[in-house]
DNA sequence: CTGTTAGCGCTTTCAT
DNA sequence: ATGAAAGCGCTAACAG
């Protein structure tokens, strides 16, 4: 009763004169057990300070623990920092309510990727974006928990849940560059470990993010059919999805020779850490300089940002029902360019 | 190999032709094995596909979980909706990578509020305010694992952290009352399950969330010293902490007769709601309509809201490592008035 | 409606 | 450096 879950079913057991088998009954399916002795059997476990099974015990017993994890990048406060993620979490919760499921939040630590899912008391995996070939990938399908991903690498034994990403980016692209001089992306990152970085024109094969990727693509398909040469266009990649930091990669960019006129964004994040530096600067937008961003958050609304509107809330949502195999697969999740006051067109 | 995580230490010990407590070293005291068997064991572990123990049996061997679980009132997207839950969150989320520790959310249903609580997998259980003499209260005591709970109510067996809410409130009421005729407040629920409802002069101790309370209790409290009639206040009681419901209780009010001409919100969520409600009716803040709001968030900074600031985060992390045991006790948290451009004084 | 048996997979303890 | 024994607390399967 004072430190631990100490006392056990069979003490309750002797106490109130019955066998351990009763006890669990009265726990798990008291209509089963007689009106007299349920209450006999509370009252002893009640007596003892006995508050139910010990859920290791139960777990072992029963193969399941009735918890779902999700695998989320170090460090673990991007669940809650970032948005996207934020709205993902808040998707997957609601399923897990329903559900009657716990959310376990893993963080994938550098030094030993897999042991955190490996020893994961959960029942399924839910899997934030991760690089390609990443460890924690194949540690997951290996794991033979059911399991899915949400933005990919798209890998055999993982569900998986992604906008058309190359598709948008077309789109998205031709909303943020139509009729600029000097068009540029603000990048997503390419990999996990990796200084931000100015280029131009980059293979987008060189992302290790398939969402990076993917846009990045797009973008660049865009710009060949509208004649504009790839190779002049410039990529400021980020090391991390932060308003801060964009908002600094930009005004160096703004305040540098020859600043960008056009910004495609592959976040609502850093389009907004770009407006921020764009209007620190007082550079008029969307006149001297046209911002989009990519999700579609409430901060985004708020500030009229032009971008791709998405539901992370609904991916997350869909991808928990299906990997608990209560739907049947998840549809491609639907996308919309959403026009407001930050792009010319 | 595919379905579960079915292979156990037992197969692979025979298939590397050791016993099993030699397979049980290999993969939690390495460097206690001869390099050869332990080589042998590994190849073994690999070929069968046994990844690790099994967690509930380790969990229900060695009476511990390695989770820590936090304990959200439902529903549960209210954590990654709710901006200081978010914080706190976070706050929580960096002391446990730090301790290697998993987090496991664990959603209070309303039928039965004591089996979450009961049957978690938990070495330890952080709490979100909860009202006076709800029923997780006691649950979480009696478990019998070590608990602390954020905001109150404080009771014997939790450890306890929460700001001054009743010495904040006199200030930061005084910043919002300050020379007003109409001076009202925009209150966080007093219960779980209430609806929204409009107070003249409530006495503080009818609001069950000890928060509320606190805080209510010092706006009364400035009220009395500073001469303003407590029964002539009204106090607009939220139903949620809820932007949205903020800024529509604060719209009807400000179109009826006698609209208020300051008011202390006790969060910066409402508080934003409300100046959203004065910006859109065109109800000039500070000098028509003067606002206070609660926590310090990023928004609230943006909007120029003068605030009370305070670190969720650093409590987070601060009970999560006293819980913990890593340090001990908490201490008061520290808050401060920041006055910005809602406020006249 | 209640009880008996058996064993989930692992690791602590104590040898060797 | 490796192993044997024992049991953590519970519940599925099967009586009665």
């Amino acid at each position: 009763m004072t430190s631990g879950n100490r006392v056990t079913i069979a003490q309750v057991a002797r106490d109130a004169q019955v066998s351990p088998m009763t006890v669990s009954y009265a726990f798990n399916q008291p209509e089963r057990v007689a009106a007299a002795t349920l209450e006999r059997v509370l009252a002893s476990a009640a007596k003892l300070g006995y508050t139910g099974p010990n859920p290791a015990a139960r777990s072992l017993r029963q193969g399941r623990f009735g918890t779902i994890g999700v695998v989320l990048t170090e460090p673990l406060t991007y669940a809650f920092d970032d948005l996207a993620a934020n709205r993902f979490l808040a998707g997957v919760a609601s399923a897990c309510v329903e559900q009657r499921l716990g959310i376990s939040l893993l963080s994938v630590a550098d030094d030993n990727p897999v042991q955190v899912i490996t020893s994961a008391a959960v029942d399924a995996f839910l899997v934030w974006t991760q690089p390609d070939d990443d460890p924690v990938i194949d540690a997951v399908v290996h794991s033979g928990v059911p399991a899915g991903i949400l933005g990919g690498p798209h890998v055999p034994g993982l569900l998986y849940v992604s906008m058309d990403d190359r598709a948008a980016g077309k789109v998205v692209t031709e909303a943020a560059f139509a009729g600029a001089q000097r068009p540029m992306v603000l990048s997503l990152p390419f990999g996990r470990h990796q200084e931000s970085v100015l280029l131009h024109g980059p293979d987008p094969t060189d992302a290790g993010y398939p969402v990076t990727r993917h846009r990045l693509a797009g973008a660049r398909e865009w710009c060949l059919e509208a004649g504009i040469p790839w190779d002049l266009v410039r990529v400021a990649v980020l090391a991390r999805n932060s308003h801060a930091e964009a908002a600094q990669t930009i005004a160096a960019l703004l305040d540098a020779p020859e600043p960008p006129d056009a910004i495609m964004a592959m976040s609502d994040e850093i389009a907004l850490g770009a407006l921020t530096a764009a209007w620190e600067r007082g550079v008029p937008v969307p006149e001297a300089l046209s911002i989009t961003g990519w999700d579609g958050s409430e901060p985004a609304t708020r500030a009229g940002l032009t971008t791709i509107e998405q539901s992370l809330y609904e991916q997350g949502r869909a991808l928990t029902l299906a990997v608990l195999g209560i739907t049947d697969g998840v549809p491609e999740p639907p996308w919309t360019l959403v026009r407001r006051t930050t792009t010319r067109t």
